[in-house]
DNA sequence: TGAAATCCAAGTAAGTTACTAGGATTTAAG
DNA sequence: CTTAAATCCTAGTAACTTACTTGGATTTCA
């Protein structure tokens, strides 16, 4: 029940973009060195990010990424979504598959994964990049940061 | 974020220990077959149910396994968690180890998998085998099975 | 023209998963 | 006392996935 790198890292990378939104594009190799990843690896992640209309690009020198829309428009889920697929604790619960469960009738299992998709599905859908920044912001000015 | 057939077929195995609760020893034969798991397999993974203190053996002819508890005391969290070991979005957020992030004083996507990591935990100590056994009881006396 | 950046396709080492193989041991029943 | 049914135990392993790396081609600003 991990995250792969790719929503981990994926996630860090938007919010880098969040934090930065209306300054512009903001080039990966920034974003790489803030957060200690590969850039070629990010440019991978920011690839998929951007086939699902979470990112824009500006070619060329004085180039990089941006949010297509504001942070507080841009949720979690869209995120992780966009780099892992639907959240399921089991195949037999993806929305977009028919059920391919072998079981006939019914399934004992099959309510808890509802469950436990459903669950997850409801945090990330309801956190917001605009929120993940206003926490930073709220603990920052707390003076609790190294 | 998906489980592994440790955990998937492990419930599956203990709810069907607890469909047969109290009749003896079953034969993981049994279980195998209803279930469509490899025998073999599934010995590997209730040997780690039985570390756990979830299940009791019985050896030798007419041996087989049954629960250490009754199903009402069972939550799907203790069986998930001795197979698949503590739920944890990242690493970061294992209760088990201590912080081990790169990034000193705040890291913006903590508090996101704390929150995945709890609400997956909120539903899976919150199911019972008794429960489990009783939906499908509700769902059978329905007359909805195939 | 050069540097900075995105874009793109392929390869790959290491790790994980989901088993299989091959037995040793224990126990009830005939 | 033998046999069959079962748990117990340790290795091995093919296939897959992960988390990258390599090596460029292309675009754009200055």
């Amino acid at each position: 029940m991990k995250l792969s790198t790719k929503g981990r890292y994926g996630l860090k990378a938007m919010f880098e973009l969040a934090l930065n939104d209306g300054k512009g594009p903001i080039p990966l190799r920034n974003i790489a060195d803030n957060q200690n990843i590969s850039e070629h690896y990010l440019e991978q992640l920011i690839s998929v990010l951007k086939k699902g209309n979470l990112v824009n690009s500006v070619r060329g020198s004085k180039g990089g990424y941006m949010l297509t829309k504001p942070p507080s428009k841009i949720t979690v889920g869209e995120i992780i979504r966009a780099l892992e697929g639907d959240i399921a604790p089991s195949d037999c619960v993806l929305d977009t598959k028919h059920n391919n469960c072998i079981k006939e009738g019914y399934c004992a299992t099959k309510p808890v994964w509802e469950k436990i998709r459903d669950s997850i599905n409801e945090v990330i859908d309801s956190i917001t990049l605009a929120d993940m920044v206003e926490d930073q912001r709220k603990f920052k000015k707390q003076g609790l940061y190294v």
